[in-house]
DNA sequence: ATGTGC
C-alpha cells in the first residue's frame, strides 16, 4: 500500500486498482505509527471502491477498524450513482454528544462530587440493557422517533431554546416509523431516557482552557466555569435497525450489481426502495436518540438541583450544542467548483460546517458551528469549531474523539488487578460505572491522546480549537 | 455500540 505524506497533518493512498477516488488520513506521525494501518487502512481501500463515490474516502486522526467501514471515517455519494451503506453510519445510530454549561464554579461543586456522582448514578438508568425512564405505548413511540426533540418539549423535557443548539433541529423530517421493523420498536419503547454502555457516559467537567476568546463568548462558555457532557445514541432501537437493514442489503447487494470487497460493506444504491428505507429507518433512530439526549439532560438537571439544593435559576443550565457522529445525510457541497447533492456518511466523524453556513443557526453564523469532541474519561474533552476548511476537504467533518488503540479486550487484560476507580479519584476524577467490565474497558490507556487528535484537526485547518474541558466527575454505563 | 460471543 503507498502512503505518501503531502504535509505535516496529511497522507494520500492514491487511486489504484479497483479505488474509485483517492483515500486520505488526516493524522500526525505519532498517530500513523498507533494506527493498525494494514486492517484499518484496507477498510478505507475498500470504502474508495464503493459505486459512485464522490471526491475521497477520508479518515480521521481518530480512525480505528470498525464494521466494514473504519471508525473515524467520511465518505460522499453521488445522489444518482452512488450508495447508502448501514456500515458506513454504524450500529448505534446518531451516537452523539451534548454539552450544556452550569453557573457553577469547580470550587462551589468540588465538595458535592461524590454526592453527585452517586445521586446521577441512582437517577440515570445505565448499563447494557437499561430501561425505566419513560415507558411509551407504540403511538407514542412513533411520535417521538418522528419528531425528535420537539416531542421532548411537548412533553416538558427541556427549553424551546434548544433546537437552535442542535445539530438539524433535532429532527431529521424524513423520519418515517413505517420503515422501522416491529423488533426495532419493541427494543426501544422502554429506553428513551437511558444512558446505555461501552463508552456512553455523563460527565461534570470544568472549562479549564479558552483557545478562542470570541468563539468561547458565542458558545457561552467561560474559563472555570462548570459543564455537563452527555454522550450516548440511539440504544436497542437504532441498533436493531442497522441490523435489520444490513441483512437486508447483503441479501439484495448482489442483485444491484454492485461486487463488494468486504460483504461488511453491504450498501444499496441511494435511489434504490431499500436505500430510500434505510435512510428513513435510519433518521428515525436519529430522532429517538437526540430526544433520549434531551431528555437525559433535563433528569441530569433535575439531579444536580436536588443534590445541591439550588433552584434552577442558580443551577443556570443551558444548551451549548448537541452534534452526532454517526449519521448519513443528504447534503449540498461544492465539488470542483461545482454545487452538488451528495449523501455523506459520517461514522465515528462529525459534521464541522464553517462560519456562514444557512444549515447553521443565526447564533453560529461567525463562529462556525460548535463541535464537541469527548476524550477519555480521566484526561480531557474539547470544543472546536467548524471551518471553511472542513467545507472545501472533508465535506464539513472533523473527527469526533480520542479513539481507540486497545480493543475492549486488551484493556481489561491490562487492568487486571487494578482499582480504576481509585486511581481516577487520587486524580480528582469521580467515576462510577455500572457494567463489571466497563471500567477497565475505558481505561485512560485504552485511548489515543485526545490533545493529540484534536492537535491535527486544529492544525490542518478542518476545525478550530475553542476551549478544552477537564472532567471531575464521571458516571459511566 | 448491542436484551454483548464461536
Amino acid at each position: 500500500m503507498e502512503l505518501i505524506q503531502t504535509d505535516a497533518y496529511t497522507w494520500e493512498i492514491p487511486q489504484t486498482g479497483d479505488m474509485n477516488v483517492p483515500a486520505r488520513i488526516y493524522a500526525s506521525a505519532g498517530i500513523m505509527e498507533a494506527v493498525k494501518k494494514e486492517e484499518t487502512f484496507r477498510q478505507l481501500i475498500n470504502v474508495a471502491s464503493l459505486p459512485g463515490i464522490v471526491g475521497r474516502a477520508m479518515a480521521m486522526p481518530d480512525i480505528h477498524w470498525g464494521y466494514g467501514f473504519p471508525i473515524g471515517g467520511v465518505a460522499a455519494f453521488d445522489m444518482d450513482s452512488g450508495v447508502i451503506s448501514p456500515g458506513g453510519v454504524g450500529y448505534d445510530i446518531n451516537c452523539g454528544v451534548r454539552l450544556a454549561a452550569l453557573n457553577l464554579e469547580e470550587k462551589e461543586i468540588r465538595p458535592h462530587l461524590e454526592d453527585l456522582v452517586v445521586a446521577l448514578q441512582k437517577h440515570i438508568p445505565s448499563g447494557v440493557g437499561s430501561t425505566g425512564t419513560v415507558k411509551l405505548s407504540l403511538k407514542d413511540l412513533k411520535k417521538v422517533i418522528k419528531q425528535g426533540i420537539p416531542w421532548a418539549l411537548s412533553q416538558g423535557y427541556g427549553r424551546d431554546t434548544d433546537t437552535g443548539r442542535t445539530e438539524e433541529g433535532g429532527c431529521m423530517k424524513n423520519a418515517d416509523p413505517g420503515d422501522v421493523s416491529d423488533r426495532a420498536m419493541d427494543r426501544g419503547k422502554n429506553q428513551l431516557g437511558t444512558l446505555g454502555s461501552g463508552n456512553h457516559f455523563m460527565e461534570i467537567g470544568v472549562v479549564d482552557t479558552i483557545y478562542d476568546p470570541a468563539a468561547a463568548r458565542v458558545f457561552g462558555l467561560a474559563e472555570k466555569q462548570v459543564t455537563l457532557l452527555i454522550h450516548t445514541g440511539s440504544r436497542g432501537l437504532g441498533h436493531q435497525i442497522c441490523d435489520d437493514f444490513l441483512a437486508l442489503m447483503t441479501k439484495k447487494v448482489h442483485k444491484s450489481g454492485i461486487a463488494l470487497p468486504d460483504r461488511q460493506l453491504a450498501c444499496m444504491p441511494v435511489q434504490s426502495a431499500e436505500g430510500q428505507a434505510y435512510y428513513r429507518a435510519m433518521a428515525c433512530a436519529a430522532n429517538f436518540a437526540w430526544a433520549n439526549r434531551q431528555i437525559l439532560l433535563h433528569m441530569a438537571e433535575t439531579v444536580l438541583m436536588h443534590t445541591l439544593g439550588i433552584s434552577p435559576r442558580d443551577l443556570g443550565m443551558r444548551m451549548v450544542y448537541d452534534v452526532c457522529h454517526n449519521i448519513a445525510k443528504t447534503e449540498t457541497h461544492v465539488i470542483d467548483k461545482e454545487k452538488r447533492k451528495v449523501c455523506v456518511h459520517r461514522k465515528g466523524a462529525t459534521r464541522a460546517f464553517g462560519p456562514g453556513h444557512a444549515g447553521l443557526d443565526p447564533a453560529f453564523q461567525d463562529t462556525g458551528q460548535p463541535i464537541l469532541i469527548p476524550g477519555d474519561m480521566g484526561t480531557a474533552s474539547y470544543v472546536l469549531a467548524g471551518t471553511q476548511k472542513a467545507m472545501e476537504e472533508t465535506f464539513g467533518s472533523t473527527c469526533h474523539g480520542a479513539g481507540r488503540v486497545m480493543s475492549r479486550k486488551a484493556a481489561k487484560k491490562a487492568a487486571k488487578g487494578r482499582s480504576l476507580q481509585q486511581e481516577m479519584e487520587k486524580k480528582g476524577v469521580f467515576v462510577r460505572a455500572a457494567g463489571r467490565g466497563t471500567m477497565a474497558e475505558e481505561m485512560p490507556e485504552a485511548y489515543k491522546d485526545v490533545t493529540e487528535v484534536v492537535n491535527v484537526v486544529h492544525g490542518s485547518g478542518i476545525s478550530k480549537k475553542v476551549a478544552k474541558l477537564r472532567p471531575i466527575a464521571v458516571i459511566k454505563g
